[in-house]
DNA sequence: GCCGTTTTCGGCCCGACTGTTTTCAGTCG
């Protein structure tokens, strides 16, 4: 574990026992200040070193020290005392309708602290004698800790996405619904969702509900009211839906598509305006007077403010920005000019025959798409060689010939060695129109070995992108530590981009690298990495990445025309 | 514990819902 998650788990577990403890204002100034630098991308070690912890947002004099400690002893005397005091594993206040009342409220009176503990008094129906406790809190805490134990619930966007549309289409046909949108991390596009929001403004909210709960997919029915029912849909995804007023939608659609941390400083600026804000409205504070409610775009005007897009919302910086009219124009769909990253038939792993690639390419109005087959991985026959290489770009050559309003790029996908070389000569690498070096194996090597060899590979003239520059598979293994400092700055000075993986398996980078990589200047492009047909759709998962990293058209090079591409390749 | 175009001390977002209570505490988003 690198050291900064090591900081953020010890600081967000103190946050936890502390809460439990029933102390006010520090849980939540511990849990700002591991949020802070959860989200650093600059080494913590360098800041430690360099003095400059105190200059985190959040982190004051006792945290700073608290981190020092943690960065010297890999310990932190503080929460090894607090533990003592409270030996209850923090995993619990992960159960649903559990909070950290409740937590210590069991402890006191069962002196349970475990997860195991916990089912073992709830079946035994120790829990419902508690004072404060009943049937339905003994039914609503079994329920929770089902979905604790069944992993922690999150899908990935590509999952949901397709299923929430769904639904949404299911509402939008009835007609019963007037206005209909997604809110919440969907609407953010966050590539971790754990559930769908939808919010909507209907005549008859009856019917609406009715229609609803009974859509084809629903599985269960969760809860149905007038204004907000749940239901899971044979995925196991839960969908909310909220009919609101539509003097409220704005204010509601704001309010419900968060993020949390958005919110909250949203309405620290209101308050400091002389406003109160909430779902309903935008009220000025003595007369009560509802000055907005009605319109998104509106909420944000009377703060003086320029409407956020959603997937900035995340409080860092947007509200800043929108202030001072410098938030980004961020990259649109139509921006993308082509797809720089996708394996033909020729890669072992891919089934996507060249022709087939064509047609797609052609499908999505790309002006060109690289085909970046694998070099050859030892272990895995048929890919790239140096022998192959010519044969390779003499196939995309007449391919591309054939076709009209479509230029094919010759490429590969060459391994970064541990010592960072690839495993293709500079003599074939020449000949490719496009190279993307990327890690694929050796994943055990030390933050200073994995950032040497990116920046060894990025050195090469020949190669142009490096492929998910994190390495992580989700789910499968996390991503390695590089020191970003470096990286960012080599690629900008070798002139080299960084790709964001839009292969749902990668999501490498993620939104905040790509924010900061954008703001030290580094190139980056958006790859599908496809390997089979419908990888190609992975694109738009990709934009939503860029979105989220702020990032503008001019910072993507698939955006320009072919003829600017090729410049940039060439140099 | 942090922080300051209301403050270096005194605040720290806000409302709905739920289940348990006899008027509200706890949890959630």
């Amino acid at each position: 574990m690198s050291t900064r998650k090591q900081v953020v788990e010890i600081l967000n577990q103190v946050a936890d026992l502390l809460e439990i403890k029933g102390v006010d204002y520090k849980p939540r100034a511990y849990r700002r200040a591991a949020r802070e630098i959860d989200s650093l991308t600059e080494d913590l070690t360098d800041i430690y070193e360099e003095g400059r912890l105190e200059d985190i947002p959040s982190v004051g004099k006792n945290t700073a020290e608290k981190i020092a400690e943690i960065l010297e002893t890999e310990k932190l005397e503080y929460y090894e005392e607090l533990k003592k005091e409270i030996p209850i594993d923090p995993e619990l206040l992960k159960v649903r309708n559990l909070g950290p009342k409740k937590v210590k409220k069991i402890w006191d009176e069962l002196d349970l602290t475990s997860l195991a503990e916990l089912e073992e008094a709830l079946k035994s129906g120790k829990i419902r004698e508690i004072k404060g406790f009943g049937p339905k809190s003994e039914e609503n805490i079994l329920k929770g800790l089902k979905i604790v134990k069944e992993s922690q619930g999150k899908s990935h966007l590509s999952e949901v996405l397709p299923e929430a549309r769904r639904i949404k289409e299911g509402l939008v046909d009835s007609s019963l619904f007037d206005k209909v949108s997604f809110a919440g991390s969907l609407r953010r596009r966050k590539y971790e969702v754990g559930d769908v929001d939808i919010l909507a403004t209907a005549g008859d909210r009856d019917k609406a509900m009715d229609h609803y709960t009974t859509l084809d997919g629903v599985e269960e029915v969760l809860s149905k009211g007038e204004t907000k029912s749940s239901v899971r849909i044979k995925t196991g995804l839960r969908v909310d839906l909220r009919i609101v007023d539509s003097a409220s939608f704005g204010s509601a659609l704001q309010y419900f598509t968060g993020s949390q941390e958005h919110n909250v400083r949203l309405r620290q600026l209101a308050i400091s305006k002389g406003y109160k804000l909430n779902e309903y409205g935008l009220y000025a504070e003595e007369a009560e007077e509802k000055v907005a409610g009605a319109i998104e775009e509106e909420m944000y005007q009377k703060l003086d403010l320029s409407w956020i897009p959603p997937e900035l919302r995340e409080d860092r910086g947007e509200i800043q920005a929108a202030g001072e009219g410098e938030l980004p124009g961020l990259i649109e769909g139509d921006d993308v000019m082509g797809d720089l990253h996708c394996h033909s038939a020729r890669s072992s792993d891919s089934h996507i025959p060249l022709d087939v690639l064509v047609r797609e390419a052609r499908k999505r109005n790309y002006s060109y798409l690289a085909v970046t087959d694998h070099a050859e991985i030892s272990g895995i026959v048929g890919g790239l060689t140096d022998d192959r290489v010519a044969e390779h770009v003499d196939q995309i050559e007449s391919a591309n010939s054939a076709v009209e309003e479509l230029d094919l790029l010759a490429g590969a996908e060459v391994n970064i060695q541990p010592d960072g070389t690839l495993d293709l000569g500079d003599g074939s690498l020449k000949e490719l129109d496009v190279v993307i070096a990327g890690v694929h194996s050796h994943f055990d090597r030390s933050r200073a070995e994995m950032t040497e060899r990116t920046v060894r590979a990025m050195e090469n003239p020949n190669v142009d992108i490096i492929a998910h520059p994190t390495g992580r598979k989700i789910g499968e293994r996390g991503s390695f530590d590089l020191d970003w400092g470096k990286i960012f700055a080599r690629a900008e000075e070798t002139g080299t981009a960084l790709e964001i993986n839009a292969s749902p398996a990668r999501t490498d980078l993620e939104d905040k690298l790509i924010k900061r990589a954008k703001e030290e200047e580094v190139k980056l492009t958006i790859g599908t990495d496809s390997h089979r047909v419908n990888h190609l759709d992975y694109m738009e998962l990709g934009l939503n990445l860029a979105r989220r990293g702020w990032c503008e058209k001019a910072n993507v090079l698939n955006t320009l025309p072919l003829s600017d591409l090729r410049a940039w390749l060439a140099g």
